[in-house]
DNA sequence: AGTATTAGTGGATAAAGTCCACTAAAAGGA
DNA sequence: TCCTTTTAGTGGACTTTATCCACTAATACT
């Protein structure tokens, strides 16, 4: 085996800390009124541009039936905008409203001040070497999917 | 400002990366039977060794009579056991039973073989480079608190 | 002693999520 | 083509998860 238990440790060390980092940083979602789960739907569909609910499902793992209140829920709100699809009488496209993209846009920003706020007290060496460590981080566990 | 907009949004990016990664590593909690909420509270008794229902609140973030109720339920199943304290007598010494003991190495072991599978088909040097990161991402970011 | 706080509990209810059965449209054969 | 199968979406019924509140009993405070 390549991995001494104590480095597992402090890996699963690692996880339980930047666990509750990112809690903390995710925390600000709430304020909205929204859950979590209804904020992700609306992220997901400022980031496809344009999707069908079924879309939604397969990338966010949320049940069908759910899927299709919370829809209805961000669209009887107004940040979501159903128009039936040409091609496919079955579905409908969903998009952002201009209330929806701005929805998106104070959630998007919101989360970069908190990004901002959680680095402050750094200095620009230390986020660059945090930064680089992400990366590090992520370009090899990446490669193994 | 310390830090760029493309550094937010490539730490934004790994911290998507990485929450799925934890809720990969994390799933195999629910093979259980016990939800998330329930075996974190069987490992954190696990962890303190010794406690009273309203540290696990504090520790926890969790509903007083939420916690009431979910101690009920362990210490039914045999997880875990309540001992009247002679020095408060509102209060119950909350421990786990040999049985919670099992549950708790089981999940342990679980979720070592869990990392280790992640990191399967990386080389020694590689791992000890993302170890070292975490280690480096942990300190800088932990000092802040 | 008398008041305020703290620990824990259960009832009621809300919020979140799941399961199933159904409709309607589309896709895929013989 | 007709017929079967699959796919997209929906609503009803339900379970699970979590919250809120009021209450009891014990301890802490002054």
């Amino acid at each position: 085996m390549n991995i001494s238990n104590d480095m597992i440790a402090d890996i699963r060390q690692f996880n339980r800390f930047y666990t509750n980092i990112l809690g903390v940083l995710d925390k600000h979602i709430l304020d909205t009124g929204y859950s979590f789960t209804e904020a992700r739907v609306i992220l997901e569909i400022g980031l496809m541009e344009q999707c069908i609910a079924n879309n939604l499902v397969d990338k966010l793992e949320i049940d069908r039936s759910y899927m299709s209140r919370i829809i209805n829920k961000l669209s009887k709100d107004g940040l979501v905008m159903k128009e039936n699809s040409i091609l496919d009488n079955r579905t409908s496209l969903i998009r952002l409203t201009p209330k929806g993209i701005t929805f998106f846009n104070q959630i998007n920003e919101k989360s970069d001040k908190q990004i901002v706020r959680l680095f402050e007290g750094l200095s620009q060496k230390e986020i660059k070497e945090i930064h680089a460590s992400m990366l590090f981080i992520q370009k090899k566990l990446d490669s193994l999917e």
